[in-house]
DNA sequence: TTGTATGCGTTATCAA
DNA sequence: TTGATAACGCATACAA
């Protein structure tokens, strides 16, 4: 049997107000303070969480929601948010959704009725359950929701990267290396993230006066396998492009998986830009050119402002960008 | 404010007992029960549940202590083990160690006060901290650990690979292709995953009545930056090995880092065996041979267990050992 | 500064 | 099958 404040209070004479407000931070007898000290250390008692958050209706708890697709990014977030929540008494509770609209509602329900203090959602790709939910929700918890925008959704933070410059960042780039053939590709071609990143492939272009050759436009799935495929698709054609640039981790992952299994040369017979995080640039060889999320930075401010939103600071919902880098590899070579 | 089975009971007209019955799949005359169903509908209540553990003392929550150091090896697990347990009504918490012994003692204290239903514990390398708290623990709530055995703690299922004949086959593999010099990249030296793999190392060697040189047994850290600087240490030995067996997977990026570094290449001027998982053989060119521990079954494994536990259909605590396979790559050259 | 009493939302016990 | 009531462990308002 777990010892509670009763028992605290029986065995050192004092009520279960004292024990309590000690407990609480509040101001007790010095004489007391020891006295309640040791006998929750003889004792082994801990707070009972479950009774406190039904009390104080404060569960400390923060729901994180990411999607099966993302799961590396998700993890590089994890343990960044949990290492400044954790330090504030609070526990990260995951859940992973996107395989089921059923089994993500039961999830999102399940999250809920835990009354978590405040959600972090990666809602990644389109995701209608997440939205009905999300726009059920009536009790106003701070939510952030990064990495992309849910159009007609307005109550939460978004923590984003200017995905249509980093996008075009990457253009330019390629178009600065007298790349004049250039394919990207894309996630499904209705996602707000794939928008974005097209809508700054299209400009770059159109800013250096080259014409946007639609098969040089491929929208896959954010998956490895869908990299691969795309990949696949891109040497079909007949007149084929001199780099590539594909918009995310996994898919780059993919499309060098191809690359490599047809003895195509990275950076010599096509150039390569990737997108997401930077733990392949070394290990390929060459190192592959990334676009770079700051994901760190991105889910430190997002732990930061949960905290800040917890304490009723402020609330306030302007979205906010960050913004991405180039980090050049040796998988883009100069063209004449 | 939220619905509660008082607003419902005051909706319906039933009694608070009656709603509760309904609620935990009990017996309630059809008419009722559709009355509730209606109601529940209505106000969009939920179980509230605080209320809930505190009164069953079952939190439905389960926690995962993870290392920080094994982030890539903790993200396949979550996944794998939060769908399984959230078909079943359970959430996920997480809590990534490792940092500081304090820090770590609070979090762990956090855990238990939130009373988890269950526990599944990746200790990763020796950490005085965890071993102290799991020792403190008198609750009975099933414990599983996975990838290592804390000696003298047998309150926990262990859940495992058997280190020792994966290192053995890899460097069998080695030695089969006419290997003579063969260097082993371990973590620290006191770790029981470290310690077993040298075991493996060491018992094909002395099988193949080859010697042991120390100096081709090198001590690191599991990081990337420690494969890195083990690595380097093998190339400043004056005579080279022919091959590497790396141990873990973040060191085996860390190695490929400095090979690429020094334009060495793999396969050729030295062969390789990594550790872990197969994301890598496919990036890198040439693939690299691994010894791949079977993760997902791991975790299936960890994660059904675990609701037999909690059904209290048994706890047995038999440790239970997987075995690694060798998937070849194009890292390691035959030797004549 | 401390003690007493009440209630948070739920389940469990018992009687009807 | 249902209803009334107590209890889970804690925080809080109020009185002392």
């Amino acid at each position: 049997m777990e010892a509670t404040i009763k028992d605290i209070s029986e065995k050192t004479g004092l009520s279960l107000g004292t024990i309590s407000n000690y407990l609480n931070g509040r101001n007790v007898k010095e004489i007391n303070r020891i006295l309640i000290e040791t006998a929750i250390e003889e004792l082994g008692y801990n707070v009972n969480m479950s009774a406190r958050s039904l009390k104080t209706k404060q569960s400390k708890l923060i729901g994180l929601v990411v999607p099966s697709s993302e799961l590396t990014f998700s993890a590089k977030l994890v343990s960044v948010v949990e290492k400044i929540l954790s330090k504030k008494g609070f526990m990260v509770m995951i859940t992973v959704i996107g395989h089921s609209p059923l089994i993500d509602y039961q999830k999102l329900i399940n999250l809920q009725s835990r009354n978590a203090d405040a959600m972090i959602i990666i809602p990644s790709t389109n995701n209608e359950t997440l939205e009905k939910w999300l726009k059920s929700l009536k009790s106003p918890i701070p939510i952030i929701i990064l990495d992309r925008i849910i159009e007609d959704y307005n109550k939460a933070k978004y923590v984003l990267v200017n995905n249509e410059s980093a996008s075009k960042m990457a253009v330019d780039y390629l178009i600065h290396k007298n790349h004049k053939l250039i394919s990207i590709i894309g996630g499904d071609m209705d996602g707000y993230t794939t928008i974005e990143r097209m809508k700054g492939y299209k400009k770059s272009l159109e800013e250096n006066d080259m014409e946007i050759n639609p098969d040089y436009i491929i929208y896959s799935d954010f998956t490895i396998r869908g990299g691969y495929l795309a990949c696949e698709k891109i040497f079909q054609l007949k007149n084929l492009p001199s780099a590539i640039f594909v918009t995310n981790y996994d898919m780059t992952l993919g499309v060098i998986e191809y690359l490599n299994e047809h003895n195509i040369k990275i950076g010599e017979g096509i150039s390569l830009i990737g997108f997401d995080l930077d733990d392949l640039t070394k290990i390929v060889n060459p190192s592959i050119t990334m676009i770079i999320q700051p994901i760190k930075e991105m889910a430190e401010y997002t732990a930061y402002r949960l905290l800040d939103f917890l304490k009723r600071e402020y609330y306030e919902k302007t979205p906010i960008f960050f913004t991405c880098t180039l980090k050049e590899g040796g998988s883009v070579s100069e063209l004449i």
